[in-house]
RNA sequence: GCCGGGGUGGUGAAACUGGUAGACGCACGGGACUCAAAAUCCCGCGGGGCUUGCCCCAUGAGGGUUCGAUUCCCUCCCCCGGCACCA
């Protein structure tokens, strides 16, 4: 333990306090204006860890501050109970996942309390319990009667460490979420998915008013969404019938010479049979089915491609054009198929280019020399060429013309693709919400009727992480009946996704105890939206679009008034640390490097690894247990704050705890020293005069107020705000040296004493106010300490006043061509002709200006003159 | 390649709408207290120069606008993150 004031009594002391009283429960109060913080809740994964600590320490500081400043504040907490690594842990530790979850849960929950966070623990929501998770079940229902629940059978992304099958938000760049090492493959199976694209539109466009969240997050949703406007069109084929495709340039359409065909496109083999081509054709595409599907996607991969043989018509020119297979065409996007135009797409110049096939300019840029012979496709716009009756057309007018006439002449249509799918949500995986569907062999897929929920997840099941969901082995659930005509069915074996919980767990604290519905539409309209939400840039579209999607489909079914969940978003940066890495055995602690930077084990030289985010494998993380009990939780939480803004990642450094631990040393033994003026401030009165020293302080206690406050309300600059705290305290401890001593009373000191005392009292206050919503314990302890009676966050947030802030004397600097060359100390408010006379008579300036033309003066008033010279 | 965010001392970082670059912290150096150490407190701390009070240079590089640019504009370099055969 660190040598210094006494915070493991004092933050139990409060902790206790807190918690006897209940003071973060909140209800529904029309008479203040409301305020819903959120931090992402955890997943139980055994214990906290410091990406935890920051991510509800920001938060905490948020909803204190809030409270202080006169909101309700809502500040819930929960778990994200369900999920993998509790089937993980029971297959290798024997203990059952509700077990483990649950103890985690506990665990978890003491440490949230150690380290004192504001939340209002009686609406604790738990996902995997069945009064939770019967409600997943209930939106399933709902959405399975508005046909936004449906099952496919589908090409879908399979994790074999999973055993499961993976949205495709959660296999990104073709590796699991979970499991960054393990490569997702493709299967065919039968699944249920979650009609996300029927809001599609919606999710596009209310991204534009999301003001509050970062840039980033909302191009990567934007991305990921991946609208494309252009048209389908329909190519006869010379054999009879047509290929529809769909292009993003109709504009272009004159100067399509080739056709190419997903390997997978249906016509790819019937078009090549009888042409000679067939069996190239066939080993092709046999041979791309087998191509590992990232390989083949990834964009460095060589064209490759076969000719099938046929023949298709080009619609506006009549011309006969060849029809290819090739890899680079895929079957999910579009129709399958596209029509090749060389000449302004990059992709098809490369293919024609490999393969010799004709390449023909039917976009000419404006105001650049005449495309003659191509190097790469021109993919800007320009003026239509040999493009018959369009031609001379500006392209981006020409592409409305073209949709217009092909729709007029029945060939083609105006067409919108998007990149996003549907929500996959069937999980292969026994620690999730049941999915209510029972199948029939007479009646086919029965939904399991309301007054029947919740299916409850059945506890003895046996974990073996592989033959397919261990529900199905499960013979008492399995086992039921049709709920339509009575006989013996089967119910469904797989589990929900977990994210399905977190996508409305927010809607759910509003009204965590609600048994008739899943949330009331009273409450929720109460508290939402969620006005600042905190958490890691990892859900930038999994979680964060999930949630947007049931908040939309809340609101269509009557139980959520707002339309978009989250008005701000904060996006914390990463806790990171330097590793250290033995070139023998691999990653070491730091104590098992020596001071020279060897290894202890071998003495082989160390290699000190660049700050990455904490982890397991990088033998880098910092335990906050461990620091608890170096520091206490004041201290963690104002390192947390103080060393780096919110959104930046934050390198750890155990210098820097011990710097935040001796500040909050140093304003308690302010408190401490003077505790027995303190208490005497109460029998004094502010007179009208001051000196200039009392003046002083009061300015900086009133600076600081107005610092503080202004970088809380804007976009939460703790880092600085802490910084204005430090200076407060700096100026207090030597502003202590003008203090008098008051052995004898009070009342026998002169007028200037008492006013001394006074303002000190008032800074200290101050001080110990604008801390509590950083250091909590530590501000309560010392409020108590000033002699006031209620807890601190019970103040108000102090306001600044303006005129005690201001100076009567302000530096004013005097430029020479833009250089400093002098400083005046002048009255607040000098006129600028004033100002103008005293910089040129100053003595400093005088070798600067003289024997040269001072061409004009610059004056910003309380700031600066320039005296701009020549010669 | 496209999009987003960056580049400031030894180091984490400050600088409100263009107006004193480096607040605050860490590290480091010096001093006080102490038998000593720890803790604490005080002083110094971008680089260079000398006449010790100033001067010169300095916010990735180079231009520009301006009385004045870390801030605005242009060109380029580098780093981080995201997206990418999506037709």
């Amino acid at each position: 333990m660190a040598r210094g004031y006494d915070f493991t009594r004092i933050e139990a002391k409060w902790q206790e306090n807190w918690e006897a009283r209940s003071a973060f429960a909140v209800t529904e109060d029309a008479t203040r204006p409301k305020y819903y913080c959120l931090e992402m809740y955890p997943y139980p994964s055994g214990r906290i860890h410091m990406g935890h600590v920051r991510n509800y320490s920001i938060g905490d500081v948020v909803a204190r501050y809030l409270t202080m400043r006169g909101y309700n504040v809502l500040h819930p907490m929960g778990w994200d109970a369900f999920g993998f690594p509790a089937e993980n842990a029971a297959f290798e530790h024997g203990v059952h996942p509700a077990a483990w979850t649950h103890d985690n849960i506990a665990y978890m929950k003491s440490q949230l309390r150690r380290m004192g966070f504001s939340y209002d623990w009686s609406r604790e929501v738990t996902c995997c319990e069945p009064d939770y998770y019967r409600w997943n079940q209930w939106f399933f229902l709902k959405l399975l009667e508005r046909g936004l629940a449906y099952r496919k059978q589908a090409p879908v992304n399979w994790c074999e460490r999973c055993q499961s099958v993976l949205s495709n938000e959660q296999a990104e760049g073709g590796v699991c979420w979970r499991h960054a090492d393990t490569p997702v493959v493709q299967k065919e199976l039968s699944q249920w998915f979650l009609k996300i694209t029927a809001y599609v539109e919606e999710l596009l466009a209310d991204l534009e008013a999301l003001g509050g969240w970062p840039e980033r997050v909302r191009v990567m949703q934007k991305n990921w969404i991946g609208k494309s406007v252009g048209a389908e069109v329909d190519f006869p084929l010379e054999a009879g019938g047509t290929i529809r495709i769909f292009t993003t340039r109709p504009d272009t359409l004159y100067g399509a010479t080739f056709m190419v065909l997903a390997p997978e496109h249906p016509l790819a083999l019937t078009l090549s049979a009888g042409t000679g081509q067939r069996d190239v054709v066939a080993a092709f595409c046999e041979k791309m089915w087998r191509t590992d599907r990232l390989l083949r996607t990834d964009a460095a991969a060589e064209k490759e491609g076969v000719f099938t043989g046929a023949y298709a018509v080009n619609p506006l020119t009549r011309e006969r054009i060849p029809i290819w297979v090739a890899n680079f065409v895929l079957m999910e996007y579009g129709t399958g198929a596209i029509m090749a135009v060389p000449a302004h797409d990059q992709r098809d110049f490369d293919f024609a280019t490999t393969y010799r096939l004709p390449i023909r300019v039917v976009i000419q840029p404006v105001g650049e020399p005449v495309l003659a012979s191509l190097t790469a496709a021109y993919d800007g716009d320009g003026v239509m060429v040999e493009s018959g009756r369009f031609s001379g057309m500006p392209s981006r007018e020409g592409l409305l013309a073209v949709c217009d006439y092909l729709e007029e002449q029945g060939i083609g249509k105006r067409a919108v693709n998007y990149r996003i799918r549907d929500w996959l949500i069937s999980r292969q995986r026994y620690w999730g919400t049941p999915i209510p569907v029972i199948y029939c062999d007479a009646c086919g897929v029965v939904p399991v009727p309301e007054k029947d929920l919740p299916v409850i997840l059945p506890e003895n099941v046996e974990i073996t992480l592989s033959g397919g969901s261990p529900l199905s082995r499960v013979e008492a659930f399995v086992r039921t009946r049709c709920p339509a005509c009575g006989k013996a069915a089967r119910r469904e074996t797989d589990t929900m996704d977990t994210f399905v919980d977190s996508s409305w767990y927010f809607l759910r604290f509003t009204s965590p105890h609600e048994t008739t519905q899943p949330l009331d539409p009273a409450k929720v309209r109460a508290w939402m939206p969620v006005d600042q939400y905190i958490g890691g840039i990892e859900h930038a579209v999994l979680h964060l679009l999930y949630a947007r999607f049931f908040t939309k489909v809340c609101r269509d079914l009557g139980l959520c008034s707002a339309g978009e969940p989250f008005t701000n978003l904060l996006t914390q940066g990463m806790v990171c640390k330097e590793s250290y890495r033995c070139p023998t055995h691999g990653y070491r602690l730091p104590g098992e490097v020596d001071k020279a930077g060897r290894c202890t084990e071998c003495g082989a030289s160390v290699e000190v690894g660049r700050t990455e985010k904490m982890s397991k494998s990088k033998r880098n993380v910092v335990d906050p247990n461990d620091l608890l009990s170096l520091y206490g939780a004041d201290t963690i939480r104002l390192f947390l704050l103080f060393a780096a803004p919110p959104e930046k990642d934050l390198e750890w450094s155990d210098e820097g705890v011990q710097g935040s631990f001796r500040f909050l040393n140093r304003v308690w033994r302010l408190v401490e020293d003077q505790a027995a003026l303190i208490g005497c401030a109460e029998q004094l009165a502010w007179s009208e005069t001051a000196s200039d020293e009392v003046r002083a302080v009061r300015r900086a206690t009133h600076q600081t107020i107005a610092r503080v406050t202004r970088d809380l309300d804007d976009s939460f600059h703790f880092n600085t705000a802490l910084a204005a705290l430090m200076e407060l305290q700096t100026a207090l401890v030597r502003f202590q040296e003008a203090l008098p001593s008051v052995g004898s009373g009070v009342a026998a000191l002169p007028e200037d004493a008492r006013q001394r005392i006074l303002a000190f009292v008032e800074g200290l206050t101050t001080l110990v106010v604008l801390l509590a919503p950083f250091a909590p314990h530590l501000a309560e302890e010392l409020w108590e300490r000033l002699g006031r009676r209620d807890s601190v966050f019970r103040q108000a947030w102090p306001v600044a006043d303006a005129a005690l802030a201001q100076a009567d004397t302000v530096e004013v600097v005097v430029q020479v061509n833009g250089k400093v060359r002098a400083r005046l100390s002048v009255g607040r408010g000098t006129a600028e002709d004033r100002l103008r006379a005293l910089a040129l008579s100053e003595g400093k300036i005088q070798p600067w200006i003289e024997g040269k033309t001072v061409k004009k003066a610059v004056v910003v008033p309380d700031k600066l003159v320039n005296l701009v010279v020549v010669g």
